[in-house]
DNA sequence: GGCGACTTTC
């Protein structure tokens, strides 16, 4: 108990002394020091002391120690044949073995046959099957073997509920996690613990729920339960993406000075990538130096975001120096790193280093992923450099890689073809694609859509979509946003129209976007009196119109010198704090030149102006 | 006796 007080309280005075000095607020006008430079620092030395030790721990059995799927077979099968039966506990070491590589169908086979055999399944391994169906977004199914549970007289406890809890928000179930998290203690089926908290915590964030996040952070705190670093770091990261980094500096402090929890590492790379993401250089570069004074090395994470930053602000070499000093430290970049240095490579066009570089991973044994191939595709396609695209194109398909690559090669291809107007190129293309009986998904086929009628082929994507049919593709409203504004970018507004009341008809909703479009359609024909009532007709289809939508409209009133209603829509988009956007703006001011729009309203613009625009030094 | 659930990067 003693040490336990000692540490907090050393912690404590270790934190206060460094906070002062470090405080987020205070400006500065050093650039990203880098201060984590070889000479200066003990850092590298702490990873060496702790990485790679493993002494305490206890030894792990035979049943934790499988390193493939296939000795994890042998093993299983060995284990059945003996008389008796190894004890349960062992064929949930096995399991869980078989998890930790996320084998999770693998292990829901072996599971499935104890069962048969009739090993007595535990809690365990009742949990171990849950989390399996759990992590292949299948929570439905480990709600039946929470039904299996009741059956086997196994009673579920906050583990199991726990895993079910985070099945149900990775497949972003938010409505029934909180329901089920209620009925939990309502019913007191299980008392809530830290990781459940710190689950429903991170459910809440996810969907912006900041404020009940930290509502049940409270709760918990009040019913006894002490919150810990995860659900402080949570929150906090929460926060930091919604760019409320003041909040989280808050929620910071409380942990550590009020609360007496240490921050980890994550806690860390959290308020850096939150940081980073608004240019706040100075601060990150004041966290990095606080972390080495807690001596909480920087990870694998805290790099990536570091470089991704930097290269996004296109500070390419100085990402390449963070790259350099993580190599030193012995943190091993990972795809992921180097992806973001490719990726910063492409922004800038410098296509032959993002391929030097590329080439050079492939060599060292990397392996690109989705994301690699992404970037060069679109650096290449960007950069009009069609014929390297096809190239790399070619070899990634020649090379046989995974097909979620293919296709996510595919449809950057097709994209870059259709924006360089290469339609034919396209086409053959999507037919190589179909010849090989490959059917595109939601993305490409939307891709492909929109590519033909941006190069003014609506009939093309027309029939396209008439050969796909009544297909889940077509019951999509993405589709349909995409085709009725490509006809009506091309003047074909019956079709536009045939389109929109198709969608009645299929019970699909139109969205935000497809209102937009179809208004915008109507508009380019000067029907405005029929784009007004659509418009109307928005708010009572439970779609209120949005800054957009108001644009739109507001250019369709504008061609037509319908300056009482531009008037009108003006007044209710300051009264919601909307602005102009770039084409609006441009038209109106046109239109106060020409002397058309009363000069009263001259306020009222300038208000609505976008930012930009008024800070223009011209 | 041993075995389980939660937080960060493209």
């Amino acid at each position: 108990m003693i040490t336990r007080l000692n540490s907090r309280l050393h912690c404590f005075i270790n934190l206060t002394g460094n906070f002062i000095t470090t405080s987020f607020l205070l400006p500065s006008s050093s650039r990203l020091g880098l201060e984590f430079s070889p000479h200066s620092t003990s850092l590298a030395s702490l990873l060496h002391s702790t990485s790679f030790s493993n002494n305490g721990d206890p030894p792990l059995s035979r049943y934790q120690k499988v390193t493939s799927l296939d000795d994890a077979f042998n093993l299983f099968d060995e284990m059945i044949q003996r008389k008796p039966l190894p004890s349960v506990i062992k064929f949930n070491q096995l399991l869980n073995a078989v998890t930790k590589m996320k084998h999770f169908s693998s292990c829901l086979d072996l599971f499935k046959q104890m069962c048969v055999i009739g090993v007595p399944v535990s809690k365990y391994s009742m949990n171990i099957a849950i989390k399996c169906c759990c992590q292949m977004s299948r929570t439905n199914d480990g709600f039946a073997l929470l039904g299996c549970c009741f059956r086997r007289a196994v009673v579920p406890n906050v583990f199991i509920f726990s895993t079910l809890l985070d099945g149900l928000i990775r497949e972003d179930r938010i409505i029934e996690a909180e329901r089920l998290f209620k009925k939990l203690i309502k019913q007191k089926l299980c008392e809530p613990d830290v990781v459940m908290y710190s689950t429903m915590i991170k459910g809440l964030c996810k969907f912006g729920n900041n404020d009940i996040a930290i509502r049940l952070l409270r709760l918990m705190d009040e019913s006894g339960c002490e919150p810990n670093v995860v659900i402080y770091s949570t929150i906090i990261d929460s926060l930091c993406k919604d760019k409320l980094i003041e909040d989280a500096s808050k929620l910071f402090n409380e942990m550590v000075f009020a609360k007496g929890i240490q921050p980890d590492v994550i806690t860390y790379n959290s308020l850096i990538h939150g940081l980073c993401n608004l240019c706040r250089w100075d601060e990150v570069s004041k966290l990095l130096k606080e972390m080495e004074d807690l001596r909480i090395s920087p990870d694998l994470h805290t790099f990536s975001i570091l470089v991704d930053a930097l290269c996004k602000e296109g500070r390419v070499d100085e990402a390449e120096a963070v790259i350099d000093i993580m190599v030193e430290r012995r943190v091993v970049p990972d795809i992921v790193t180097y992806n973001t240095l490719i990726d910063g490579y492409c922004l800038r066009g410098e296509m032959t280093k993002a391929r030097t570089l590329f080439d050079s991973l492939t060599s060292k044994g990397f392996v690109p992923n989705v994301v690699t191939y992404s970037s060069l595709l679109n650096g290449y396609c960007k950069s009009l450099k069609i014929e390297e695209a096809m190239h790399l194109f070619h070899e990634i398909t020649r090379k046989g890689l995974k097909p979620d690559i293919e296709m996510d090669g595919r449809s950057t291809m097709l994209q870059g073809l259709f924006r360089v107007g290469r339609c034919g190129a396209a086409r053959k293309l999507f037919d190589e694609m179909r010849s090989q009986g490959l059917i595109p998904d939601e993305y490409t086929y939307g891709v492909i859509l929109d590519g033909l009628c941006n190069n003014r082929q609506v009939e093309e994507a027309l029939s396209l979509f008439h050969l796909v049919g009544d297909s889940k593709l077509n019951s999509d409203i993405v589709v349909y946003t995409i085709l009725i504004e490509g006809a009506g970018k091309c003047g074909k507004l019956d079709i536009a129209k045939t389109l929109f009341h198709d969608l009645t008809v299929k019970g699909l909703q139109p969205d935000v976007r497809t209102y937009a479009v179809m208004i915008s359609g109507l508009c380019g024909k000067g029907l405005v009196e029929e784009a007004k009532q659509l418009f109307l007709k928005m708010d009572e289809s439970g779609c209120p119109p949005n800054n957009a939508t108001y644009n739109v409209l507001l250019q369709g009133y504008l061609k037509k010198k319908k300056y009482d209603d531009v008037e009108k829509l003006l007044q209710e988009m300051d009264g919601r704090s909307y602005s102009l956007d770039a084409s609006a703006s441009a038209l109106l001011i046109d239109r106060i030149a020409a002397g058309s729009l009363y000069r009263s309203l001259l306020k009222l613009i300038s208000r609505l102006m976008p930012k930009e625009l008024m800070e223009t030094p011209s």
